[in-house]
DNA sequence: TTGCGGTTGATATGATATAACATTGCGGGT
DNA sequence: ACCCGCAATGTTATATCATATCAACCGCAA
């Protein structure tokens, strides 16, 4: 079901899955997935690792050389629509793995290769925040490590 | 004992005991805690919240303007050695609440006051990382909010 | 003295992100 | 058909964050 980018697989079909679901849920929602929007989860799909806005904007270039709004509004409408997730540690993009479902967002970043997986997780914050009087409105996880098969090689 | 900027507290004495803690980790450890380095921890010390590298910058320059890489270089070297941490979600930098104690760093942030408390967490991602094989090095846990005052004084 | 490592100073540039404003295209009301 | 409003897009300029590079300095030990 969920597409592991550390593993082997068909990815061609997480790509056409996730593009489906994103199609209808904005039918669903009365969104527009217009066709910048629909090229950029289409390129954050198809990349092995997660891109940066100028990354996107560079390989939407085929159109004719476009300016930076284009990708940061492109990118915003797919990250405050849970379609697409923004990676703080690497001033990055990646595709959602699960859209629609509601999800606390993880991720495991690959120092090596720079491929990214989206994990579950717990909500370890909710203690200390409770204790403190803290409202969470939103929280960033991001673990930085090696992937299995750059810890093989590494060895 | 721990710095807990959410509330009224005696905030000097943690900026003292913060700074001799340095002074002493770095005897200790041959690092050379320099006059630009010592600055650079008071300046996070004595704010409110967290400092970007060209607010330091801006409040070096009593010595005359200096360059960016003066203050890169001085939070490099206090982040390297545990004595600050740096925000991934704000581009920003704090000095750490308990120098010289192994802790995984997390942080609350107040997106009204800007205020950010370093709390104690869970390592949650441990569970995640393990059924993917992945060999974690490092996470960021950031969850941004309100912290109790300004959740007051939103009602 | 000489060389070395670590720190600092300074210039330039790279990388990421947004402000501001003009323009287009589309649906609804008249 | 016309106008209006709204969302999306296009475009220029600029703000913000970060690093590469090389020169100068300083304490220290061979």
């Amino acid at each position: 079901m969920s597409c592991d980018p550390f593993h082997r697989h068909d990815h061609a079909a997480c790509h056409d899955r996730t593009l489906a679901a994103v199609d209808a849920l904005c039918a669903e929602r009365g969104l527009q997935f217009t066709p910048t929007r629909r090229e950029v989860l289409d390129l954050l799909l198809r990349a092995p690792k997660a891109l940066g806005a100028y990354d996107i904007l560079a390989q939407l270039a085929g159109d004719g050389a476009k300016a930076p709004p284009v990708a940061y509004r492109a990118l915003d409408f797919l990250v405050s629509n849970g379609f697409a997730h923004r990676l703080e540690k690497l001033n990055a993009y990646v595709a959602c793995a699960h859209p629609g479902d509601a999800h606390l967002p993880a991720f495991l970043i690959c120092r090596a290769c720079d491929r990214v997986a989206e994990a579950d997780a717990p909500r370890p914050l909710n203690k200390a925040a409770r204790e403190q009087g803290f409202t969470i409105e939103g929280v960033v996880m991001e673990a930085v490590g090696l992937c299995p098969a750059c810890a093989d090689a590494a060895e």
